[in-house]
DNA sequence: GCGATAATCGAACGTTCGTTCGAACATAAG
DNA sequence: CTTATGTTCGAACGAACGTTCGATTATCGC
């Protein structure tokens, strides 16, 4: 609280004039974030029925707005679980929203084709290869978001569409 | 250092006894699960020279040991900017002797079998992949290591084994 | 049994943190 | 101008944290 007040010239005690905890203030932040990354996608997706641009549209969305919030988005992987439980039941609710999207489009990917793979793994893995990208990521070694996303797309689809095929 | 005294049944004062410090305390628990976990990857790589079996080895071993110790591997992804910067290059030496490791095996895949991908995004995806583990694996639910690693696996190899051939 | 060294601990110190309080100042309506 | 309401802040509180100190107790060679 003290370095926000430092970086917003607004002193201590005024922080808590507009906002009632700090913990409050995390989750409205945590909140904010994941109802935009959920907007963003939601517009994104319009008018787009292959389910395989589908995919690589949410993986694009996903980690433009991470490294574009870089600082950010490594605050919310380190504090995900710093909320008590009545804020954090509510957050849980957008991130169930946006997890159970990522789910739709990869069992739509997976009826479309006709694959064979566990989905929950499937995504699980895919959030790991995109949000663990905060540790690594240097703007002056790596390419942008749009490049890294055709890359992780083309590993995590092949990865998914190629060999399972089921019997029909 | 309070919980470490009470779990530990030694009083905190005591525990200033055997350790210098908290943090030097962390380095030596992440410089021995670090120095494990290479020792018993070398160990069993060994006699195998199939790159690809190589990297399902890798990964095996990589998430055998994250789900074993996974309260553990928490607190080390959390705190793995916590050093001061003398024991924190200590321990970046033992981490990028495992990073240039699997970077090792990737490339010796690409040889073997004539592949075109970036290692870099590759391996750090891989590692995305297996570390993200922590935060949603539950042992009820989830299967074990061997299966997900299995699973992985095949997510992973698929992924950069296909499609991208290179000309010769 | 005795002295020396090792081991253990309660109590405290100084700092940092989230938060609150009361006063001071600004703003605007009557 | 007065009064009520909105805004801002310095100063402090109580708790938690990493750490240290001095004293007490165990261990062991002689």
């Amino acid at each position: 609280m003290r370095d926000l007040s430092r970086a917003s010239g607004i002193s201590l005690a005024g922080l808590y004039y507009y906002f009632d905890s700090k913990e409050r203030m995390l989750f409205l932040i945590q909140k904010h974030t994941f109802t935009t990354i959920v907007q963003r996608l939601n517009a994104r997706l319009l008018g787009v029925s292959d389910p395989e641009q589908q995919v690589r549209i949410f993986i694009l969305n996903h980690l433009e707005y991470f490294l574009a919030n870089q600082a950010a988005m490594k605050v919310l992987s380190h504090e995900a679980e710093a909320l008590n439980n009545g804020f954090a039941s509510d957050l849980a609710a957008i991130k169930r929203e946006y997890y159970r999207t990522c789910v739709g489009l990869l069992d739509e990917l997976k009826r479309d084709r006709g694959l064979q793979f566990s989905t929950r793994i499937a995504v699980l893995s895919l959030f790991g290869m995109m949000n663990w990208i905060y540790t690594w990521h240097n703007p002056r070694i790596d390419a942008d978001a749009k490049q890294l996303a055709s890359e992780m797309s083309d590993i995590f689809l092949r990865g998914v569409m190629t060999g399972g095929k089921v019997r029909r």
